[in-house]
DNA sequence: TGCCGCGATAGAGGCAGGCTATTGTGAACG
DNA sequence: CGTTCACAATAGCCTGCCTCTATCGCGGCA
């Protein structure tokens, strides 16, 4: 039994003439006579009672012509479910995405996205680095955008733009009318960092020299360390697009003046994915809308 | 895309090892990649992602294989429904019956023919002779039991039994103690029939010599007019069948002398009826059935 | 009775789907 | 670090079937 067996007995049950029943199906009249033959004596059963000037299904027959039409009309679908994906960034993928960044990216991201590529189904998933590089070797995720470098096997990047990072103290801190402070100026002890996991907070780590006395605070959203910020309990670091998002009367930015006090944005899938063309288009559009406070990065 | 191709999809999405899931398909590793990867260039689209140690559908290809198990079971019902009728007498059937025969038949043939086959799924028309020839040339029923002969063309017969007509008449009425009586005796002025278009009405202003004077009476059942008997408003002609089922102490019931008093019940269908087993299946049950009443025709 | 419409059959050809054998490529292991 | 193993892809070939054109058979109709 093939599906073009049952498109003609689909046509010869609408046209019920084998002449015309052909010709609708782009045969001659021989070969749709035998393949109806042939599928009758395959399913064993008379599908159509043929007269003299009539051709009439039988009524086992109506029953199989409706069934007929259902396999059919499952085809036709699972025809049009690969077409409204074929083209590019079209059908479901699911894009992970850091927390330090998800907020601030997505507002000026999601619009031009669906306005580009409108048949895209967007599955987002917002974690922490390591949650989501499993997730992508585990293929719950298709790609995701987190800061650079990546350590994982058969990942492969692109890098997207540069993110400085700002030193974030309230007002009236001593360093809030510096143009510039280097890492080594701030009190370790009032660093207030994001909880463990984060990227950030391991970059903030990083980048100072002395070892960080821990304040004790665990913060899950930039957000929240914002708020303490304002409200006088230390100081934090945020990346540019977050700075730029979370503006406050209480708080000033001072730019850092070490030159790696940065972090780079990059896409990053899973090595041989099929989906290469929809990153590419995903990466050149997210450069191209990147906003002003970060550093597109050249494509190569 | 053929049924095959998504049977290998299917299996493949199913056993995720290409050599697995061939060898599910009874077909060689070689064959089963080559017709996925058909069925991928022919959607436009990569249904799986080929790890080094992995193959894992894509989200489309989860899609698509979702309505492929769809398809497939919409082929494998298709399959069923033809198998089911397969056999004799399953599936199923439109049949004919004339009212003066149904009431007195179907009691004792419904329950033998579910018993021989519980596959059948009778549809029964009860109507006229004229109704129901014209409603098996449309291809509305697919058979009939009704008087024969039969003046219609393309039609093929088998008769079935012969039912003696008697003359039932008010236990009071002169001819009430007779052993037999002929059609001549009868006063025809008191003699009652079913209204236009019942062969047994036909039947019996034949059998009258006389020209028949229309009492005005226009039953449309048996059992009217064995009600009317009854009160003493004339006299009828009942077949053996309802003449066993209408019994009435008011009613004597006496033999027509007449040989020719007799009607002959037939299976009728349409000539060239892929369906002739199940009508002669049919024909032999009923034959084997006929209660006492009845002669039963020889099969020829 | 001869013509016409229509479906079935015959015979030929070309493509597709199947096979075996082989290659290429990571991964595991000594 | 080379070898081997596992597994999918590729090559090349063959068979079967799907399709075609040509023709037949059969009723209906003029």
């Amino acid at each position: 039994m093939t599906l073009t067996e049952l498109r003609y007995l689909v046509a010869l049950a609408d046209q019920r003439h084998f002449g015309r029943a052909a010709e609708f199906c782009n045969v001659s009249q021989p070969t749709l006579s035998t393949q109806i033959r042939k599928l009758e004596d395959y399913l064993g059963i008379a599908l159509f009672e043929r007269g003299n000037r009539s051709v009439v299904p039988t009524p086992v027959g109506e029953r199989v012509i409706a069934e007929a039409r259902h396999v059919l009309n499952g085809a036709s679908r699972l025809r049009d479910i690969a077409g409204a994906a074929r083209s590019v960034l079209a059908g479901p993928l699911s894009l992970g995405i850091i927390p330090t960044l998800s907020p601030y990216l997505l507002p000026w991201l999601l619009s031009p996205l669906r306005a580009a590529f409108p048949a895209l189904e967007l599955n987002l998933v917002e974690d922490q680095t390591a949650v989501l590089l499993r997730a992508l070797s585990d293929y719950e995720l298709d790609a995701a955008l987190l800061a650079l470098p990546v350590d994982a096997p058969d990942i492969e990047q692109q890098p997207l733009f540069d993110e400085t990072f700002y030193l974030a103290c309230p007002a009236d801190h001593p360093l809030a009318h510096r143009d510039r402070v280097r890492m080594t100026e701030i009190e370790t002890a009032s660093l207030m960092l994001l909880s463990e996991g984060h990227c950030l907070r391991d970059q903030a780590i990083a980048l100072c020299s002395q070892p960080l006395i821990d304040p004790g605070f665990r913060t899950a959203s930039l957000t929240t360390l914002r708020h303490l910020v304002a409200a006088g309990y230390g100081c934090t670091l945020l990346p540019a697009l977050a700075g730029a998002a979370e503006t406050d009367a209480r708080i000033t930015l001072v730019p850092l003046a070490e030159n790696n006090a940065r972090r780079r944005i990059g896409l990053v899938w899973r090595r041989g994915s099929p989906r290469r063309t929809d990153f590419d288009a995903l990466a050149a559009l997210i450069r191209k809308q990147a906003p002003a406070p970060v550093t597109v990065v050249p494509a190569n």
